[in-house]
DNA sequence: ACCTGAACACCGTTCAAGT
DNA sequence: ACCTGAACACCGTTCAAGT
């Protein structure tokens, strides 16, 4: 009788004892993180996921509206993950002309390691009724990473001052061709390494951003 | 007894009677083409396009290998359409600076356009082993369209004399990242409407590939 | 040659029911 | 609150059989 005590303790620190998992929510997100990662999108099914954790197909619907919603989360870990990247290869290279061109390698990078949760990210899958906030402040996070680093080359005179918005718009989608591109196979059927390319395209953005 | 001989004369320009259609192949790809048009790949499924054409579901696979086939023939096709479309922006143009910023802008309208067919080119649907040669070299035509015009715009002294290759993967990308971009949604949340990005880009491009 | 019809092994989603 | 199990309405694909 004296282990009673104790569970109550546990009790007041997590209140309820679930099932199977502490958090099926993020148990879930891994795995589905992880297996379009290594399987692609096509190899996520609910039943597979559920299969997996130990769980049951529908357990999924108590944590997510549906599979969409699902995506919609993988979709903004990956924003989270690629925000991390941008900002990293900004300060490795100084906050300077530098760090602008990491960041465009950073930016493809990431793509083409991880092309499936990419292709989630930009390819549709997420419908436009179910993009929640959460996805779009994530997005917007790291776009603004972009025009605060675009901002700050203007300050150092190393770019043209035009509206800053429109500036990393244009840059924006310089690179996220590149990666589509890149992680399509488009770019290697060319003759040319998919590393060169990139380089080669920050050079010509460099150009057309510069003063 | 007289109507034979026209059977026969007929049978001899069109060696046999099909069953329901004159070439159902073709059917079967305007179908697609026009299901993924108006409601996206999702809603394009064999029961129902077979339905449509008064045909059993599987009477395609006498035409295709599999789905994956049919949407790779939908991507040739995607790849044709555009390639018109940028040829006649070109010569509209004069063949000159004008006539590449109005390359530019019908490749973004061509997506903007035709959102679900582009993303059937570009999106991954068409697996790896999947992509016939027909749509490798549709592909690559529509490409050197680009490769052409860069040199062109060279011999007129309005483009550095870098590798055409080189710089027509730039554009490439570039005008592909905003048309990806554009139909994703991702450019209008920013506050400015796709037409201008586009104009803006296509400033930066002449600006980054000029001498 | 070209197409059918039944069968197979899958899906996502709903819902009453259990604890 | 959280999860289950059966059921529903779909898929793409295979294959023996028809004409």
């Amino acid at each position: 009788m004296h282990a009673e005590p104790r569970e109550k303790i546990r009790a007041a620190r997590k209140p309820r004892n679930r099932y199977h998992h502490g958090d099926l929510r993020h148990a879930l997100l891994n795995e589905a993180v992880r297996t379009i990662r290594e399987d692609g999108v096509d190899a996520l099914t609910l039943r597979s996921a559920g299969a997996r954790l130990g769980v049951s197909r529908t357990a999924m619907y108590r944590h997510f509206a549906d599979k969409s919603a699902l995506l919609s989360a993988v979709a903004t870990e990956g924003f989270r993950l690629l925000r991390e990247k941008l900002s990293e290869a900004w300060s490795r290279g100084g906050h300077g002309v530098k760090g602008f061109a990491a960041m465009g390698v950073a930016y493809v990078d990431f793509a083409v390691e991880n092309p499936s949760h990419y292709r989630v990210m930009f390819g549709g899958f997420v419908r436009g009724e179910c993009r929640d906030p959460e996805l779009l402040t994530e997005a917007k996070g790291a776009f603004q990473l972009l025009v605060d680093a675009l901002v700050s080359l203007q300050q150092q005179n190393r770019v043209r001052a035009d509206d800053p918005l429109r500036l990393a718009q244009f840059v924006w989608a310089t690179v996220h061709g590149v990666a589509m591109l890149a992680i399509d196979g488009q770019l290697q059927t060319q003759g040319a390494k998919v590393d060169d390319v990139v380089a080669y395209a920050v050079d010509r953005i460099r150009t057309g951003v510069g003063l």
